[in-house]
Order: C-alpha cells, then sequence, then structure tokens
DNA sequence: TATATTTGTGTAACTGATTACGTAATTTAT
DNA sequence: ATAAATTACGTAATCAGTTACACAAATATA
C-alpha cells in the first residue's frame, strides 16, 4: 500500500488491520475448501476444546483472549450445528460447563490436516520473509503490555514540548510575569500573605540581593513557569526552593521538573549541601514533582507562612 | 498470549486482530487527550484531504484501500461536524467532489503535533524490538499479492498429498485394478472399443512381453492410477504413453504427475529418444498434465482408436 | 446470620468495517 | 443514434467482534 508509505508509522492500526482482513478473508474460503463446516470464528474457541476437557464460558473466554459474550455466541452457533454440548454445572448453578461432542471430536481429526497445510503454508512465507511477523507481534504484544501506546505518545508529547522550553535567569522584565503566576495558585487554593507580598514586589531587594536567584521558564518566549533559590539564614539549611509557580495552561510541558532542574543545578555550583522547602499537602502535583526531583519530607519547622504544612529537604551531598 | 504458542501459526490472523484491536483502541484514546475531534477511523480520509486538492469518494477510497461505502460514510460524518466540504462536480454529474472546509485545514495543523507524538512513540517501540513489525507487514502484503495464502494452502495440500502416493511397478495382482480405472473413465467419455479389451484384458501379453512397462499409483496401498509405456514398432517413435487413468476420489493427490514423472524416468533409462501419445482434447485436464510434463503437439498419425483427436510427444534428447 | 461483593452468564446495543444491490450518469460499441 | 457496459455513489444488510447491563449464584464480611 504506497499509502502507508506517506502516513508514515501513524498508521500502524490501518495497515495491521488490512492484512488480518485479507488473510482472514482467505481463511473462510479456506476452511469451505476443506468443507470440515467449521466456520475460521470458531476457530480459537474449537481449539481449546479440542483437547477434550469441559469447560466454562469464561475459562474459554480467558484463555484465547476474547470477551466472554463473544464466546457465548459461538458456543451457542456450534452447539445448533451439533458440535458442543452444553450443561450446567451441579456443584455451581452459575457454570454453563461445554464440551465438544463425538461429531465435534470427529472433525478435530479432520481438521488435522488442514492445520498441517495452513502451517506449511504460512511456514513458507515466513521463509520467504527477512522480517518475522511472527515473533514482532509477539514483541509487540509485550511491549504494549509494560506500557500502553497511549502513555508512550503522552511521554512522546512531553519531550517533545520540554523541548520547547527555555529556562533564563530573572530579568526585570519577569517582574510582572514573577508576581502574577504566584499569585495565580496562591489565590487559587489560599490567600496571599504578607509574606508574599514582600518577595513577589520586591524579588530583586528580597531575593537576588540576598544572594538568592529566580529562573523563569519561557515558552515561545513568554514567561509560563518562574522559581526562586532563596539564600536562606539558617544553621541546618542554605537554601530554600520558593515560589515555585507553573501556568495552568502549560501542563504536560514539564516546565516544573525544568526549573527545579535548573534550581538543583545552580544550588550545586554555589557549593550548597542541601535545599529546603515548604509546601502545602494539598498540592498533589506539586508534592509529586519534589519527590520526583529527590526532596525528602523533613519535621516541621517554624514558618512565615500559615499555609505550609510540609517541610522537605534536598542533600546535595549524597 | 500464551494460547498462540499452542495452536502455532495457523491462528496469526486471529493474534493480528488482537494486537490491531489493542492499537486502535489506544489510538481512540489518543485522539481523545489531544482534543482535536477527529475520530481515529477517520484518520485516512483526512490524511489524503489534508493535502489540499479535491477528491471524489472512489479517488480516496482507492487510495486508502477502504470500500468506497466505507468513505462515503465518512465523509457523511465529517461533513456533519463540517471538516468537510462535497460537491457535486458539475461537469460529470456522478462525482461528488469532496474537500477540506477552512475548520477541516485548521485541524490539519493541529494534528501535526500528535502525528509527531505518536510517530515517535512507535519508533521508541520498533527500536526496542528485535523483528521490525513495520517491514514484516510490508513483506505479508507482497507476498500475499503474489499469491494468495488459499493457493498457498491448497499447494502444500497437494505437496503433503502427493507424499504419500508411491508409484510401483505392475504386478499381478493390480490386473483388475488396471482395467476398471481405465474403463471407469474411457465409457464416462467415449465407449470401450476392441483395442482397449485386448490390452486392459491381457497387460502381460499386449505389454509388459513386448517390452513395455506398467506403473500403479498407491494411495494407502490402494491402486488409484495407473499408466503404461508401450513399445512402438515405428521408426519415428520408440514408446508410447498409453493408458494413463486415475481414479476421480483422487484429485489433488498429483497422481496423474507422479505417474507421468515415472514413466519418463523409465523411458530414459530404457534409452528412448522420444515418447508418443493420443488423446482426445475434450480430455482438458489430461492434455493440461501432458503439457506440463512437457509433450507437445505434433501432426496426426494413424491409430487404431476412433477417440485419438490429438498427438504429442516429448523428446528425451533435448 | 444477614448483607455486601464477586463471579458466571446471557441479552441488547454499538462499532467499524464489509458485501450486495439499486440508480443515475457517462462512455463505448454497434 | 441507440443499446450495452462501465463508473460513481448511496443505502441496506451483514459480520465479528466489542461494551453495557441485568440477574442469579456463590463467596466474603460484618
Amino acid at each position: 500500500m504506497e499509502f502507508f508509505n506517506k502516513t508514515g508509522k501513524v498508521a500502524v492500526g490501518s495497515r495491521l488491520r488490512m492484512l488480518t482482513e485479507k488473510i482472514t478473508e482467505d481463511a473462510a474460503k479456506i476452511y469451505e475448501v476443506y468443507g470440515i463446516g467449521l466456520q475460521p470464528k470458531w476457530f480459537p474457541v474449537f481449539y481449546v476444546l479440542s483437547a477434550g476437557e469441559e469447560k466454562t464460558i469464561t475459562a474459554i473466554a480467558k484463555e484465547i483472549g476474547h470477551s466472554h459474550p463473544s464466546v457465548s455466541k459461538i458456543i451457542a452457533e456450534m452447539g445448533k450445528k451439533g458440535l458442543v454440548a452444553e450443561q450446567k454445572d451441579k456443584t455451581d448453578g452459575r457454570r454453563n460447563m461445554v464440551s465438544l461432542t463425538p461429531k465435534g471430536k470427529e472433525i478435530t481429526i479432520k481438521l488435522q490436516d488442514q492445520l498441517l497445510d495452513v502451517n506449511a503454508a504460512i511456514e513458507a512465507i515466513s521463509a520467504q520473509t527477512t522480517h518475522d511477523l511472527w515473533k514482532a507481534i509477539e514483541e509487540w504484544e509485550y511491549l504494549l503490555e509494560q506500557q500502553s501506546l497511549l502513555s508512550r505518545v503522552v511521554e512522546a508529547h512531553k519531550k517533545r514540548e520540554a523541548a520547547k522550553v527555555t529556562i533564563v535567569d530573572y530579568q526585570p522584565k519577569y517582574k510582572a510575569a514573577f508576581k502574577a503566576l504566584n499569585e495565580e495558585w496562591i489565590s487559587t487554593w489560599f490567600k496571599m500573605e504578607a509574606t508574599d507580598y514582600k518577595s513577589l514586589d520586591h524579588p530583586e531587594e528580597y531575593i537576588l540581593d540576598r544572594g538568592g536567584h529566580i529562573f523563569v521558564a519561557l515558552y515561545n518566549d513568554e514567561p509560563l513557569g518562574v522559581c526562586a533559590l532563596v539564600k536562606m539564614d539558617d544553621p541546618d539549611y542554605d537554601y530554600e526552593l520558593a515560589k515555585m509557580a507553573v501556568s495552568p495552561k502549560a501542563q504536560g510541558k514539564s516546565i516544573g521538573w525544568l526549573l527545579g532542574q535548573a534550581i538543583i543545578e545552580k544550588a550545586k555550583q554555589l557549593g550548597a549541601k542541601n535545599i529546603y522547602l515548604e509546601s502545602n499537602t494539598i498540592l498533589k502535583p506539586a508534592i509529586s514533582l519534589y519527590n520526583k526531583l529527590g526532596f525528602k519530607k523533613v519535621p516541621g519547622r517554624p514558618t512565615p507562612y500559615e499555609r505550609a504544612n510540609i517541610q522537605m529537604e534536598l542533600d546535595l551531598r549524597s
């Protein structure tokens, strides 16, 4: 299919479907040629029953990977043709025990030849290919079980978006953004406190001039995230990670992560032995980000903020 | 899927279907996440239209490998959402020209990002596999186009059946079969002639004792085919292939082919320079077999048989 | 022991494709 | 110029699966 060369691999789904269709179409004809009176779609069910044991509908469904209504329907159809017998389980009234009838077993024998021939034909095709379809499917099944396609795509999206984000040093022109981004989340969850106004209205005096740093995350030259590294006057801690704020419209771009990384990098450059932070457990994504960055919870300390109910630290020496 | 390890490759169809399903299921979710308002099944249609040109329903169907009703339905759905516009062709009243609306074109741009991410995710999966699914599908598509699965299976069947056939030298116990098998086809198509009775009732005297040979094809020890190599008293020809007969219930076992091969082999051993035969053009499969064996039509010669209307020879020296 | 939860199954409705068929417009052949 | 064949396309029915839901039976829990 010329078409698929253009679209690229996004169309694996469509392409797989078409190959599947072609094969099942021929499968139907093959069953007809051998005149066994078995519908191709019955095959998986028939196959598991051919071992001889009685099985329940759900057990069959689980084994062949179909939904149970699908098996239920197939069994009904096969029953009509006299290939299977259904019987309620005596000890468990819910169970419908299914097994092959003598007529069904007869077909098992006839089917052997067909299976041999189909297998031979498929092996012959495989022998002519340099890429093994069977094994490739197996690998895909495994990998998709590890992580779904969806979450892989989301991951790819984040990675690509993150590449568009640049982290830069604070400049006076970002003053408004620094305040606005912080005010946005603070007033959403809590209310602005006096200490907030001090540092947000005067970042130069209260943060930079005292040996701190501020980073700004730009996306298309627009400041969508900010974060400060504040020098602390404390025997236990050198710096505090504070005023981390990311615009809600910039979700999924890893801005928080990139800002955190920049802050940690800067602290290391400054020879800090650790970083301290205060937050609130109501801010789940924030706490989860801090965890990912390596911060650990520590016992509470005095704080000027009402909203702080959790303290964390990152040890830079380990 | 454990199940597929048991069934062997007969179940490629089922297995492919399940992988396809898993992928398309996630595809649906992916479209949802990106919030583009495009249904996954619309993608192929959307894609070909995104080039910008107006296209007819059937042209799209052909390009993406769907049936035209499928495209017709998809276009109707997309039309309802205002993504495509339909317009009757002025010069050809049958044609329904379809193109993207401005709204549809807008989506094209939004879709770019999604395609990038999905492609990246799939490439990431591919990178982790040792067997390339994409290329494997391509190979299968190609090989199935060359020869359908059905005809490959039929071929495998013939080959397997042929392996069960053994060609043996004539023995007195096959005398009845030699006559019966020949009488069967002769009286079906023509009527038995005096010359027939001579050689069928007395094969030893009329064929073997005069330097000829008879081969019998056995299937499960049952004689289902016979053929004679008769010494000729003729300056042009050494031997005649005659009394070839295969039971109609033994179709698809290549018995004719195997007998023919044995006869030719024997003639070569005997140092014959050629083999002659007479037949009737009404016997299509026989003539086709003789052709496959290498016999060529030659001008008519005197013959004791009324039914002969074609003569052929095989040159063993070339 | 009474209640809640889980399990096994069947029915109904949906889905994304197909084939079959009908109709109208166009093209080809006589 | 007319008849026959082909082409474009829509509608209906079908197919092989699915999910959603209902209900009874069995099991777990308070």
